[in-house]
DNA sequence: GTCTCAATTGAGATATAGTCTCGATAGTCA
DNA sequence: TGACTATCGAGACTATATCTCAATTGAGAC
């Protein structure tokens, strides 16, 4: 969805230069996820700090969120619509999104329990997909 | 708790070596929680590597349990009994640990929904405890 | 007590991920 | 078109963590 990203980034973003337009075409060429890194070393006419500098604002824009992978790493993808969590495979390293109101309605339960005001949460799953679950493999 | 840390530590670890002793009376003396970096500060005598080593040991041994805080730095602590998650607040930085059924069930249905097999979640609650609510502070 | 040997250590090099600085460049608007 | 200012890019810098490998040491055998 290279003209969705495209279009979510004008119009949430100040200035619409070059190097803006080749890390939001970069991004939305990417399939599933990526890391900063590899998204610098896709662009190397494009300067690091700018790339992690847009990664930002597009997170912040919502235009792609952050996904904490099982090892710690932290990669991007192109985000759903609203608040979400991911189900990440550690055989095939696919992710799904997912979004539930249970969730939510339990984690603010359990923290005016403890006299907690939520003001945001952070909930990634790891498992296997449906692919991965029947071929085991020696991973993890 | 240092002994009851020192004796999990003695259980569970190979050899009880001098720089061993060292670290868990160190992670013993933490009150709440604590960097890698922090440790290893505090513990001049003892290789930058063999702190991370004992820790990633101690870690695994569920001694400690390792916290993602709201800026994305991971901390430790000197874990409760069984899987757990972390209220962390914004505020001054404590953490209240939660232990919570629903979640896991609830993770497990969905997971069940998308044909996925969990393996493992992780699960940070982030926002103001009892003290920071009541006192609003510029902070975030 | 001391011998042996594999586990462990520590110093420092290396890797990884991200931020900061600052002069140069270029988008936007009058 | 020109001026203003946001943004860029190179690369230095910071923070965090891991790796390597020779030296050391703990624990058990004797």
């Amino acid at each position: 969805m290279p003209q969705l990203a495209a279009a979510r980034l004008a119009a949430r973003v100040g200035r619409m230069t070059a190097s803006r337009r080749a890390v939001a075409a970069a991004v939305a060429r990417q399939r599933g996820h990526f890391t900063a890194e590899a998204l610098a070393a896709a662009l190397p006419n494009v300067g690091r700090a700018t790339v992690y500098r847009t990664l930002k604002i597009l997170t912040e824009a919502g235009v792609l969120c952050r996904v904490l992978m099982d090892d710690g790493s932290l990669h991007y993808r192109l985000s759903g619509p609203g608040h979400h969590h991911h189900l990440v495979c550690v055989g095939c390293g696919a992710i799904q999104d997912f979004a539930d109101s249970v969730v939510e309605r339990v984690v603010s339960q359990l923290a005016r329990a403890g006299s907690f005001t939520v003001e945001g949460h952070w909930l990634e799953v790891y498992g296997r997909c449906a692919g991965c679950s029947t071929a085991p493999s020696a991973a993890r």
